[in-house]
DNA sequence: TTACTTGCAAACGTTTTGCACGATT
DNA sequence: AATCGTGCAAAACGTTTGCAAGTAA
């Protein structure tokens, strides 16, 4: 299992949530994949470590995972029903159009863009999104 | 009736398709409003002045402007069923998380930052979207 | 032992489809 | 007159909820 996958079940106990085969099933799912994953991909994914395990589980769990932060709803122009292990701060996506490979990316220097637009518009900005789509180095042949 | 709405209107036709009652409300509603819009609001606010109208031939007229390019789907993080009247050319987002009010923006400068996304993660960048929410001057009471 | 978690079945809200009738061109 | 569009009903889809049985703590 991946080290991420390891802290994941540390912060599901920490919070108060018991480890159970069915959790540790999709936490080594999504934790260590690069691709972006719906709630039927990690169902039939961890049904592979875990057969017994149902897809409502798998939907309570991706929500609590949601909950602390570990996991991220993808939203994308094909659709939004896709989660991607989520990053410790802000940082913005580059998601593969094909495979659905997701990298993260900092460096936005939107401050000033966002203080103007403030400005004009006389709204009160209190959270933005940036994703860039493209095809990955595998998916571009 | 609104002066983007005639034009929409003459799009449609212009395109093969005809005009009826229905898409005429249908229209007339996304058309003339500077809020985000789901197919049950422009249900219901359609059945004022055309009483008849059926939830899926909103639908379909939704599916037809989107495809003209006339509205687009607003996505966000409270969720993605929502449209709005597009604008020409490549315009980013300001949306009201209260009130649904949006507002178009350009001036971003983000050549640079995805020339060098590209070349640290070897993806081809195809699309982006730049979003921001907020509150607008009503909703900040 | 207790409370949490599970999988199943059923319910739910949204969106799509099949179809016969009606309307636009 | 021919084709396209409509509304209804039903189906499909993804997601949520109720519940009795099972399991982690």
């Amino acid at each position: 299992m991946s080290q991420p996958a390891e802290g994941w079940l540390e912060r599901l106990q920490t919070n108060g949530y018991r480890l159970t085969g069915s959790r540790r099933a999709v936490v080594k799912i999504i934790a260590g994949s690069s691709k972006i994953l719906t709630p039927l991909d990690v169902f039939e994914q961890a049904r592979a470590s875990h057969p017994g395990i149902g897809l409502v589980t798998v939907y309570r769990t991706l929500d609590k995972l949601e909950q602390l932060g570990l996991i991220q709803r993808v939203h994308q122009p094909s659709g939004c029903q896709a989660f991607a292990a989520a990053l410790n701060g802000h940082q913005h996506l580059l998601i593969c159009q094909r495979c659905g490979k997701v990298r993260y990316f900092s460096g936005d220097h939107l401050d000033g863009l966002v203080g103007n637009v403030e400005e004009e518009s006389g709204f009160r900005v209190h959270e933005h999104w940036l994703q860039l789509f493209g095809l990955c180095n595998d998916c571009r042949n």
